[in-house]
DNA sequence: ATAAACTGTGGAGCTTACTCTACAGTCAAG
DNA sequence: CTTGACTGTAGAGTAAGCTCCACAGTTTAT
C-alpha cells in the first residue's frame, strides 16, 4: 500500500513516517516504478506499536533499540537476554508507578459524591 | 531547605527545579533574607511526582493539569470528577498496553535457553 | 580575609521529535 | 490535456524540555 492509506491506518502525517523511515525505526519500504513508496502491513504494526510505546514514554533511541532486539539475533543470547531482562523490569517498575498514580486519582475521585454514579 | 539539598534529594538540577517554577510546576518557594529560595519539603515530594509521572510518558504540561486538579477545588466537581476519571481511564489504558509489551518481550525470553537462570 | 562553594538572574543554546516549505514529477478524472 | 490529489527530495523551522553561560552577591571553611 501507498503512504496515503499508511497515515490514515496510524493516524501518523506522511511526514512522521518519513522520519521514522530515516532514523530507522521501520525499514526502507520497496518503491513502485515510479519511485513510490510501497509498504507493507507489517510496517503498519510496527508504526502503531512505536505509537504505542511512545506514548509510555519511551524515546525513538529506546524504542529502536527494543525493536531491534526483538528482530535480530546479531547479539550473543546472553547479551540479548540481559537486555530484554532489564527492559521487562523497567515495564515492571512503569506498571507499578502507574498503579500508584491512579490510586491517588481514584482515592480523589472517591472523595467526591458523584464518583460511584460516573465510574463505568 | 536550599536548592542543593533538593538537587541531591530529587536527582534534578538546578536548572530543572528553576525551570518547573518558571512553568509553575511547582509553587514559588519562600525566600530567605538574602533572597534564597527555601524549599518544603511537600515540594521535594512533588518534583518526584513529577519525575515519575514524565517516565510514565506524561508531558509536563498534562502533569500540570493534573497536580492543579488534584490540589484546587476551583472546578466544579462534575468537571474536575470527568478529567479525573478520563486520566483514570488513560492510565488504564497504558497499563494494559505496557502489560502487551511486557508479554512481547517475556515472550522472545521465554524462547531463550538462559530464560530461567537469570530471571529474578 | 580570601578562596571555594552556593545562590541569584537573564538569556542563549541544545536535543528530540516532529512539522512545514519549496519545488518537481505522477496519476486519475472530467 | 489540464486540474487536483498524491508522491518525491532536501532542508528549514518549531515546540518541549531542559542545559549552559556570564556575571554578581553570599556564605563557609581555612
Amino acid at each position: 500500500m501507498k503512504t496515503k492509506q499508511v497515515t490514515q491506518l496510524t493516524g501518523l502525517t506522511k511526514d512522521t513516517i518519513r522520519f521514522y523511515e530515516k532514523e530507522q525505526l521501520i525499514p526502507p519500504p520497496s518503491r513502485d516504478v515510479n519511485g513510490y513508496r510501497i509498504y507493507s502491513e507489517k510496517t503498519v504494526e510496527q508504526l502503531n506499536m512505536i505509537t504505542m510505546a511512545k506514548n509510555l514514554g519511551f524515546t525513538l533511541k529506546e524504542i529502536k533499540d527494543l525493536t531491534q532486539l526483538l528482530g535480530k539475533n546479531n547479539l550473543t543470547q546472553q547479551a540479548m537476554a540481559a537486555k530484554l531482562i532489564e527492559k521487562s523490569k523497567e515495564i515492571d517498575a512503569k506498571i507499578t508507578e502507574l498503579t500508584n498514580i491512579k490510586a491517588l486519582i481514584d482515592h480523589a475521585l472517591k472523595g467526591m459524591c458523584e464518583y460511584k454514579d460516573k465510574l463505568s
